[in-house]
DNA sequence: TGCTTATATGCCCATTTGTGCATATTATAT
DNA sequence: ATATAATATGCACAAATGGGCATATAAGCA
């Protein structure tokens, strides 16, 4: 971890800071479009900020069929998990919100993994609030 | 401490953590001629950049006579305090160069004063590197 | 093969950011 | 008063940033 700035920028935005508590939140993978529908926000934003959080190396993938999964990486630098931390002890009602639809998505998981949205499944299904 | 964003913000500046470093390592007020000194920096950059963070809340000043001393704001706040552990974890060459060229120069002080650098005081007084 | 869904990316544009330069402000000393 | 030194700030400009939009890519399914 000497991309120290990196990781300070990736920070310095609040999309950003809502990907990383709900990814610390789920504690587990989540895939784009449950975090787009936990944040309420397009599509390619949340592909365009995951990216730059992968750059900082804070989030991992694994692909898995048609889904790709993100999680937080662990690691043992003591810098990383300061700022992990850090992140962890931010609080307010914008991040209580998108958990609260956190839960909701996850629960629309079948065999633990995401709902298909084919077809009929727009709107109505992925934004259950 | 609700400011999340703007003190990642204020982190996410090389200069900004190098000022961030001497303000810790002097565990001391230091003045903007000080800083520049040691970062080999202009003048106006350095108070710019300072004056972001003092408004991320990091950073706070003290005025005495044509002097203004900077230092680190102390905070209980646990969220402050991660960050501020984070940063110092940072370890990189720049910023080793930095703490040496402070070393020396704070030397220059008389009576725990900055030196005044009238007339004849130019660079060579200034950049003892 | 063709269709649908999940994710990524390229382009445009408005805003922000960092730096350089000049200059303003404030305090001290002569 | 005036000159000098310490610090702050306004302006210009190039570069980076984030959002919106359209579209590309890739995988599964009919």
């Amino acid at each position: 971890m000497d991309n120290y700035i990196d990781v300070f920028r990736a920070l310095s935005d609040i999309t950003r800071i809502r990907i990383l508590h709900l990814l610390l939140k789920a504690k587990d993978e989540l895939c784009i479009c449950e975090i787009m529908d936990s944040l309420q926000l397009a599509q390619y934003n949340i592909s365009k900020h995951i990216r730059e959080l992968k750059i900082a190396g804070l989030v991992k993938e694994r692909k898995e069929g048609r889904f790709v999964f993100y999680s937080i990486v662990k690691q043992k630098d003591e810098f990383y998990q300061n700022v992990i931390k850090s992140v962890q002890l931010i609080n307010n009602s914008i991040l209580k919100c998108d958990k609260y639809r956190l839960k909701k998505r996850l629960k629309l998981r079948r065999n633990n993994k995401p709902i298909l949205c084919n077809g009929k499944c727009k709107k109505e299904l992925r934004n259950p609030l």
